[in-house]
DNA sequence: GATGAATGAGTATTCATTCAT
DNA sequence: CATGAATGAATACTCATTCAT
């Protein structure tokens, strides 16, 4: 709670108060997401985000300062998103099998309606400091809630492990998503299959 | 052949005769790679690369007619780079367990020299109307060599479920490799082997 | 009288009736001074001027139709201040010598309030149609009283000569003043001293 | 000579090689001039002056890497003329009568093709960090060549004395010659003479 | 052929002003 | 009446591309 106010007060211009404003800033994140993953980083302009959430150019900039400001936005938006899904894995409590087919189909829901938006976020959306940091907050936050679903279904695993593991893991899905996601394949369940396979095998292999 | 000489019509503005020229266009891919990689897209201009490459301005544009047919270039000649990778662990004729280590050990060399390059290209590089189509030419022979390799190891699985496996494998390598590029982790031996496990024990399974 | 109101009939959109109108109107010309003096014409935005103020914007535009005739109700109250200056200035009938002291010290104390107000205003506020003309309702008045406190301590002099005099003497100390605001000298008494000394041989000297 | 350059390399992107580029960037500074002093620090914005000067914008930004680079370049361009008149009056050892009719003839002049430059300069223009440091650059050489004539004409005078004079007399006649270019009186015999005689009255006084 | 100066459409951002609440 | 959210024209600056030398 405090940190989405901390994060809000370093992220946002002003609150918005009253529920018109509410609206616009919620249909100035989701334009920014659609534009972002249609269009990638390069095609991202302010102007063409307050044109695709149908506002003026002026709004926006009351709400954020900037376009790394919105960017950041968006940016928290996915992460809860797929934060999410991982906490629905790790509660489970679910043998391997049953683990790993959550993770690959809500994976592949949270990312068939921006589909390239995770993949810019990561990739193309600058910068700032720690392009070469692994351990930008976004990522850390993220390979963390990873480690505890793994921890979960593995808690014979010693921690080196279990890190080495969220990352190959994290890295795969996300390659195989992303990828199946730029050809249109996000609903091919034999490609789903066999990612959920692969993981699986990986994950109930005798250390 | 063929195909070799269609593209360079779409792509060269003219054929470099003499050395000379042959040298700088040879430079100002080199360049481009290496700035493409180095800055990724949004860094990526023609008056830098040109800049790098020392050349002027004026002379990329005698053999580039504009930006994408010189990012065109890179990728051809990446390309070629990865195809050879491919083949090497294709007539390798060897059992999985090094099929796959040959393959994972010779990726991370083939992506440490320009470690961005290849996810730039195949994600930020644009899109125009191919993006979603998972038939563009490059992708399509990068797949096919993939299938060739798997064939080779597991001469018994039928077609479809070769592609599939191209497919998954491919994708997952380049997830974990490009993203091990982003956090300079190409040269940590456990994550590398752990990939390494991961393939195998996919690509050793009963089908 | 009548000159005033006419200039309040261009100027105020409607007359502050009721006290609290009365003292918004006052605190948002005061704010208006001094933003005006610490961040000059550039920095004079209506919004910071309000948010100053303390005042919505939209209120501040209940009062004043336009940013130009704010400015205009600031520069009327510091013509105010500086005309009383001067009326002292003349009243005073004193010789020379104590007339260009009391001139001199008023004038710095004037200017120390919002040193860089009376620069602003003249120099930096716009300039429409009169920038050229010599006759701004503005710089008759404060010419002419400084004309007036002339003629009171050298009566002897025709008009000709007190009016060159007058806009000798006021531009110098304009000068004089306004740089040493800029450079925060405003209380270096030799400075001021040495003003004072040129002025009183300039309107000691015999004719 | 070598200033030149160390102020240049600060200043310009890149020295103009080919007098095409040359000329291109002589005509942007008198724009540049041109612009500031008929229009003050608001009305400056690259894209008139580039249009003044008849080049496109790009052409403008290929030599000056921002606007205030610009700006410096102009600034520099008016400091050597007016040191230019200082030096002119200090070598003429004449008397102070003959040193201050030169003086004020020659400040006349240098301000009458563009009457608001010097004060655009000195108080509109922006004021990096040294705004309320009497020590700018610009200012140190300037009043330091005041000293230097005045010296020149008063020996005898201790050097506190002269720096004082220094700052007096030279904020005096711009405040006058500021004024009188507004009001369009440069050419005002009666005003120059005035100024001339109060200047004279005070450096001949006796100390 | 090679060069690099010149071009101008396009991008992020600000700010005077209006008007629905 | 007071409020402050919304607007969009205007501004500084970049970069792909051309063409005179």
């Amino acid at each position: 709670m405090s940190t989405r106010i901390a994060k809000s007060a370093r992220t946002m211009r002003k609150q918005p108060r009253q529920a018109r404003s509410r609206v616009m800033v919620e249909a100035v994140v989701e334009a920014g997401a659609r534009v972002l993953s249609d269009q990638g980083w390069v095609g991202f302009t302010t102007n063409r985000v307050a044109d695709v959430a149908g506002v003026a150019i002026g709004s926006l900039y009351q709400y954020f300062p900037d376009k790394l400001s919105l960017v950041e936005a968006v940016r928290n938006r996915h992460l809860a998103d797929c934060l999410a899904v991982l906490q629905r894995c790790a509660s489970s409590r679910a043998p391997v099998r049953q683990f790993v087919d959550v993770l690959v189909q809500e994976m592949a829901a949270a990312h068939s309606t921006h589909p390239g938006l995770h993949r810019v976020l990561l990739d193309e959306a600058p910068a700032k400091q720690d392009y070469l940091d692994p351990g930008s907050a976004y990522e850390i936050e993220y390979l963390q809630h990873y480690a505890m679903a793994i921890a979960a279904c593995r808690p014979d695993w010693d921690p080196a492990a279990i890190q080495n593991a969220a990352l190959l893991i994290s890295d795969a899905v996300d390659g195989v998503i992303h990828n199946a996601a730029r050809r249109a394949m996000l609903n091919d369940p034999a490609l789903m299959r066999a990612l959920a396979t692969m993981i699986e095998l990986y994950l109930s292999r005798e250390g």
